[in-house]
DNA sequence: AGCTATTCATAAGA
DNA sequence: TTCTTATGAATAGCT
């Protein structure tokens, strides 16, 4: 620009490219202003130097108003597009909300459990809750398991007179054809009279 | 700046504006480039016109890195400051962070009813317990609900091959019988070979 | 869109 | 950093 035309590539002399950046940053930020007034454009820059050092700035506005404008704008045109939702955005709103249902549930269970009680427990109530709940539990599951305990018996006891006639039968077989042309049972049923006792005990 | 000074203020003329916007707009994308290449800076640089359209420029990565990155930078360094924490970011973030701690307590009840717990519950974390309790019932019901299944269905299997069995004896029986001292089974036992199906469906 | 006269921005040096 | 100054860049007003 003076002096000498620049080259497009980084500035290694370390003082040099601080030099030039300061310069440079404030002519871009005046730049930017001015576009901004003479064009009644709304302009958000902002600037992190090598060292991390941030520089900003936003005409008609806050930064957050650019930002804001800037993602609803993207966010709004890119509902065509394949890209994810906007992952500053969505990622902790799409949080939130699998949160609070999950809480919601969890109101809902102690309404439940409370018999649609509202407002807030003492400690007390805490130990209730506890009780409560595991009379619950046990309630639930000492039902299902005596159903389930009597179709067990039921058929145990089902086996257990099978076993009888089948025992009582096999042996009139053998009374009434130990001179005649008995032929033994299919071997494919190995002994299905004296099955071992079942594997799980209530 | 050339032909004559400009006024830092609107240009009334539509035309000119808009002539004026598009030229400027390019030499301050390109000196926005410039900065950020030859001084190593990353520079965000939104510009949205008077009508409305978006133009936008982001070095070294994404607009949305750059805005990630200043939202980061401008929220670690205001924690000392009064203004209220970023919109956009903290009120979805601090939010996650409340369910999330809301959730954690709940967690921690459950290791108190199910630990011998020691220390008292929060109010809050009252919230958590009855949720957990229905996954932990849950997972033992399914558990239970398995292992009996499979012992019913056994059974069953027995059952079956024990009709089998006995039927083919029971058939035998008669056959061999025909001609000789055939007794019928005991009356007590009222055909337990064809007993009716289970009542209980799983 | 191009052109060109001017003004601006700024690289290098102090 | 800041100032100075020689130059390269940007661009306002026209076509």
């Amino acid at each position: 620009m003076a002096r000498g035309k620049v080259q497009l590539k980084r500035i290694e002399n370390q003082v040099h490219r601080q030099v030039t950046f300061c310069k440079r940053r404030a002519g871009l930020l005046k730049k930017a202003k001015e576009l901004s007034v003479l064009c009644d454009a709304e302009i958000g820059l902002v600037i992190f130097s090598a060292h991390g050092k941030l520089y900003e700035l936003a005409t008609k506005g806050t930064m957050q108003g650019v930002i804001e404008r800037y993602l609803k704008f993207t966010h709004g045109t890119q509902s065509e597009a394949v890209t994810e939702p906007h992952p500053l955005l969505m990622d902790a709103k799409e949080e939130t909300n699998v949160l609070k249902q999950e809480i919601d549930t969890l109101q809902k269970g102690i309404s439940y459990l409370f018999g649609g009680g509202l407002g807030r427990l003492a400690m007390d109530e805490l130990q209730v809750l506890e009780k409560n709940l595991e009379i619950w539990m046990y309630h639930v599951r000492s039902m299902k398991m005596n159903i389930m305990s009597q179709e067990i018996q039921a058929l145990r006891d089902k086996e257990g007179t099978l076993k009888a006639a089948n025992t009582y039968l096999h042996d009139l077989v053998l009374e009434n054809t130990s001179a005649s042309n008995f032929v033994p049972i299919a071997t494919d049923i190995s002994y299905p009279l004296f099955l071992q006792d079942g594997i799980f005990q209530l």
